[in-house]
DNA sequence: CCATCTTTGTGCACGCGTTCACAAAGACAT
DNA sequence: ATGTCTTTGTGAACGCGTGCACAAAGATGG
């Protein structure tokens, strides 16, 4: 059931929070940037700056890992990669399927992105018999219903869902059924999977909603503070400009 | 600064918690599969588990809209679909600008779940001259020397950077400059942003990371508790199996 | 009008996550 | 060796979010 009864504390995968789970990504990209340039070492200010937190939660992030630091000094920059990666798992190769080659599927192929970590993308199905064959970022995609085959053959533990939402929860259980254990879902239905996979759903269409929401409420509140100062200034048709709003209120950079 | 020191609760956007906020969309979502059904009327267990979701969670999110309930009966769907979509935002027009026009910014203006609620792709931005004039679904991609012009003749309030890293934060600068004061971010950087600009971002990169991290976990505490039950199992290259493993304890679904 | 039954709305307790603030640790200079 | 200075690692407090459990509300039937 994807509604998660967790009968455990949900978050003691060997004591490592989940949020700090999904911030390690973040550190392991400033991390890597700062290695490029050769920087040896980095503080917990610095670091935590570049990946947009605060250095307290970045200190207490990286004391669950073990104590890597040097206090007086800072982090070992490359032997900080090479922690995080590691934790992460990304020391091994991941190979991993996308499923429906459309708009989104084929962009997401076409990413660089994915193979900079781990990442490989083993292959790329559609039903769309049309589609069988075709070249798509330099991989032919394969037919559905050699789903099970390529899983299997590939050794595939991660899927990506980017077919249209009516299709999405078949495609799912065709995964999982094969062997996949964690998908992420860009289709904009609620996945139910047996206990043990993980899903991860990307939504546009939330997120823009939570931004209008947002949007909404800054211009009530604008408006709300407006008359009291300058009540009678020119009535323009727009009445938005480049300020930064009364006194802002929501962190800035949230999560995934 | 991006980081976010939050003088006030930084959630009280009206009393509203904003994890409330964020599943809000979802409920919407199911509301309006109801509504087209011409389901009359649901009770907080059926739409929680529509939207995946905890009934008692749904009740107090409702809560905090208000009581638009009736005991003994549920919910009215058209009413409830009515009252999100004011809350969010939605009974008006969202102008939304793409900033960046290649494989991802493509498909986003491709995607047609933009325009089924309130957001409206207003324009393509791109700074690549041979593009400026190209068609993209039926949209002309305009250059981003016009940029300032284009937000300010449009209206808009929503951008949604699809550039590559290096160029983001200085596409974000100008947006936000020009007026923007929403922007939801696909590329992998920390954006910084004056206060009174909400952040949102999408980043694949790090979902998949997260799915590693619990698929190593996952695999590593199979190992873990194989050999005592059945040691002498034919030791074939390939572990995995389709089962549900040993106890999933992490929540399948997770509003980004 | 009263009894029963369903379902909401919420008080309450609990746990996770964040942040502060500081003692301990170690580098570095003298 | 000793002192100073920087920065880590973490104890403790607090606030937000979640889920239980139940009283109140209202529908429905007799
Ligand atoms: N395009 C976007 O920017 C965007 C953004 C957010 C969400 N989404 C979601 O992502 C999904 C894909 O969007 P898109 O724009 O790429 O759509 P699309 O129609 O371009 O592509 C969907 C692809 O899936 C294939 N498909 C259909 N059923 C299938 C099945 N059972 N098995 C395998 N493949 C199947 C189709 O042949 C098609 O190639 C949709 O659910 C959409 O709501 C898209
Ligand atoms: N493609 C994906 O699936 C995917 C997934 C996750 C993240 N991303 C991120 O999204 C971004 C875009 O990815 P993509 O694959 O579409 O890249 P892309 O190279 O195909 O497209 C980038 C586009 O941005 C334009 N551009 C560059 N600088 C610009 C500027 N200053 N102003 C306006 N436009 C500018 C380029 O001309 C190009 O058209 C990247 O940051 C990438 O890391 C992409």
């Amino acid at each position: 059931m994807a509604t998660g009864r967790n009968h455990r504390p949900a978050t003691r995968s060997r004591g490592i929070p989940e949020a700090t789970v999904a911030r390690l990504p973040l550190y392991l990209r400033a991390l890597t940037a700062l290695s490029e340039r050769s920087v040896p070492t980095v503080s917990s200010e610095e670091l935590a700056t570049a990946a947009g937190v605060n250095s307290a939660k970045l200190r207490k992030d990286f004391s669950y890992l073990g104590s890597y630091g040097t206090r007086g000094v800072g982090y070992d920059v490359e032997y900080l990669v090479y922690q995080i990666s590691r934790e992460l798992g990304l020391t091994q190769d991941w190979p991993v399927v996308i499923v429906g080659i459309g708009n989104l599927g084929a962009a997401l192929a076409n990413y660089g992105g994915f193979a900079s970590r781990g990442f490989r993308v083993a292959a790329l199905i559609d039903a769309d018999s049309s589609m069988t064959g075709k070249q798509v970022a330099g991989i032919a995609v394969q037919h559905v219903d050699d789903l099970e085959t390529i899983i299997d053959t590939n050794g595939v533990s991660i899927g990506v869902i980017t077919t249209p939402g009516g299709a999405a929860q078949q495609v799912c259980d065709r995964l999982v059924a094969a062997g996949v254990t964690s998908i992420l879902n860009f289709a904009p239905t609620v996945l139910t999977v047996p206990e043990g996979v993980d899903v991860r759903k990307v939504d546009l269409s939330i997120e823009l909603q939570i931004l209008a929401f947002h949007e909404q409420r800054k211009a009530a509140e604008e408006l709300a503070q407006e008359p009291p100062s300058a009540a009678g200034l020119p009535a323009a048709s727009e009445g938005r400009r480049g300020d930064q709003g009364p006194d802002g209120d929501i962190p800035a950079v949230m999560p995934a």
